[in-house]
DNA sequence: GCCGTTTTCGGCCCGACTGTTTTCAGTCG
């Protein structure tokens, strides 16, 4: 049986829930909907759940029937789902394009299709700018104005994809090609490796003394659908995931030097240039060379290498310390180099708990004791269950009955662990919304007694900058109150940000001790490097947490770290790499 | 199409906001 991929079936339990919505079908939709984010979630291959227990097992997953068992045993034996065709055939539209436009649902898309033939975001923006949106029913100027504003932000991310999306897809290559014989050294150079939010095209250096098969493989690979060059040291390729993706071989002597050049930041590349100059050295992907005979003005053509074998002799020879990919957009971090007085950055393996979990309480496809178990199986001690609250309608968001009652559920699921003699701690918690006036979803009574409160902001995304960092302000004055979730709101290359006050709200939260959290969901990745900076500099801890409603979704903590990275934060600036007392001590 | 500390049939998804509308449909979280 072929492998595949959770993701897939998911993508297309997805499609079929909004064409049926589209086609105005009651409750069906929701119902797909569901079980697509489960099965995105899930652990386990859903070939290999089908391969061990057939039907059967396919219909223990939550949310899966006899109906949407089937249709997944369908897609796992023949790679395709006979209704999904149909529905496809009867409105031929790219969904996965359109509904990238903020204000477009499948009501909108169905009518611009039956009224104007619209089936992608060519034909929008043409209808759009040739008036001819407005004049439908229903639509208006206005709706018009939106629709080539949310074309606008959907064409300005570029096609870069976010890290977290693509980071799977180059572990996979990393793999295939580590394993050939005739690869001796290989690593992914580029922003992938600086770990930035978005990637727009992944770069792989590789040592070989036989460079042919690696290319031969190379451009075979099964993701492979283009291949722009193929060259004796140089190939290029566009992949399925959607972007392109270039390999170099390099000669041995040389890869440090190919490493730092092709890992960039360009201007992180230029300053470090500008200083070999200044000490008469030249430096280029090949090497860091001197002059001979001491003469740099001109000596032309008399270079010798000094440095370039690895990055590490390159930074010492030009006089600095070792910088780390995630620190080189030249924003100060050279300087800190040269004096010796680089920030030693939070490491990959340093976090002890998560501090913001959904459950199938509300809006995730998990149980409490299920996400405890997979944080355990990452090596985690302590995570907090932190559910939406009431005002979340949509989520079943929990009100003042039910969070006590889950309450009494994380005792049972505490308890059960210490009799298995679990060194692992269930953390009552809450993720409250913050209302419009900056007070909180649920009574103090209730919030004073939670282990941990995460305040979050999910509506009212366009009030005033004065009126939202008021609200928010005066949440984080709640002496319930211990962390700021997601502080930004914003959903990369969909939404931008609310707009707030950071530094105002980073000094509320030096003043009132409040956490400000990394979200390290892929498209929230929030705060941002900048914001994680200034919090680091005023001396206001943060936070690394998942914001998992899926045990899979524990994984994207990679994510988060490498943000904290790129924000310059070592250990002691993250509460919950502390063991659980002590983190517990950091909070209000 | 799924599901049952209210149920094996009849419920599921509520409230705010926006833009198009003179009372509402669609989207989003």
């Amino acid at each position: 049986m072929r492998e595949i991929a959770n993701q897939d079936i998911a993508r297309i339990l997805t499609e079929i829930a909004e064409y049926l919505a589209m086609a105005d079908v009651p409750f069906k939709p929701r119902a797909y909907e569901r079980v697509a984010q489960v099965v995105a979630g899930l652990e386990d291959n859903l070939g290999g759940i089908y391969q061990a227990g057939g039907l059967k097992a396919l219909m223990q997953i939550p949310g899966v029937g006899a109906s949407i068992a089937e249709k997944i045993e369908e897609y796992i034996k023949t790679g395709k789902v006979k209704y999904h065709e149909e529905l496809k055939r009867k409105a031929p539209v790219n969904l996965a394009e359109l509904t990238i436009v903020e204000g477009l649902g499948p009501k909108l898309i169905r009518k611009l299709y039956e009224k104007l033939g619209i089936r992608n975001l060519g034909d929008l923006e043409k209808a759009a700018k040739t008036g001819k949106i407005s004049k439908l029913p229903g639509f208006g100027k206005k709706s018009e104005e939106n629709i080539l504003k949310g074309i606008e932000f959907v064409k300005q991310s570029g096609g870069r994809k976010l890290l977290g999306y693509i980071m799977p897809e180059v572990r996979k290559i990393e793999e295939a090609l580590g394993k050939l014989k005739d690869v001796d050294k290989l690593t992914v150079a580029g922003s992938v490796r600086r770990r930035k939010e978005t990637i727009g095209d992944i770069d792989i250096l590789v040592v070989s003394d036989k460079p042919a098969p690696v290319m031969d493989y190379f451009v075979k690979m099964p993701q492979v659908v283009r291949v722009y060059a193929r060259g004796a040291t140089k190939s290029s390729v566009h992949i399925t995931a959607g972007l392109d993706v270039d390999i170099r071989v390099v000669p041995k002597e040389s890869y440090g030097a190919a490493l730092n050049y092709f890992t960039g930041s360009k201007d992180h590349n230029v300053a470090l240039r500008r200083i070999a100059m200044d000490k008469g050295l030249k430096l280029n992907e090949y090497g860091l060379f001197s002059a001979k005979g001491g003469s740099a003005s001109g000596g032309r053509g008399k270079w010798h290498q000094i440095a370039g074998k690895t990055e590490e002799e390159i930074y010492k020879a030009l006089g600095m310390d070792y910088i780390e990919p995630e620190m080189r957009e030249n924003t100060g971090e050279i300087e800190l180099a040269r004096e010796g007085k680089l920030p030693k950055l939070i490491g990959y393996d340093n976090l002890e708990g998560d501090l913001q979990i959904q459950t199938d309480w509300t809006d995730g496809s998990a149980s409490i004791e299920d996400m405890a178990r997979a944080a355990m199986s990452r090596g985690l001690k302590y995570i907090a269950i932190t559910d939406h609250t009431k005002r979340l309608a949509m989520t079943h968001g929990l009100d003042e009955k039910r969070i006590l009652k889950q309450m009494t559920e994380i005792d049972r699921v505490n308890k059960k662990f210490q009799v298995s003699s679990f060194k692992f701690r269930v953390l009552k918690g809450s993720e409250c919304d913050i209302l419009r006036d900056g007070s909180l979803d649920l009574p103090d009574k209730i919030l004073a007694r939670l282990d941990v409160v995460g305040a979050s902001v999910h509506s009212l995304f366009n009030l005033s900058r004065k009126d939202q960092t008021e609200r928010i302000r005066r949440a984080m004055m709640n002496p319930n109150v211990d962390i700021l979730f997601h502080p930004t709101g914003r959903i990369i290359e969909r939404r931008p940000a609310y707009d707030v006050d950071m530094d105002e709200l980073i000094a509320a939260a030096k003043k009132t001790g409040t956490i400000m959290e990394i979200d390290a969901f892929p498209d929230r990745l929030d705060l941002k490097d900048e914001h994680i900076k200034k919090c680091v500099a005023a001396g206001v801890k943060l936070a690394i947490d998942s914001d998992a409603h899926a045990p899979q979704h524990l994984d994207v903590l990679e994510y988060g770290i490498a943000q904290a990275r790129r924000g310059w934060a070592e250990k002691k600036d993250v509460i919950n790499t502390q063991p659980l007392d002590k983190m517990l001590k950091l909070i209000k």
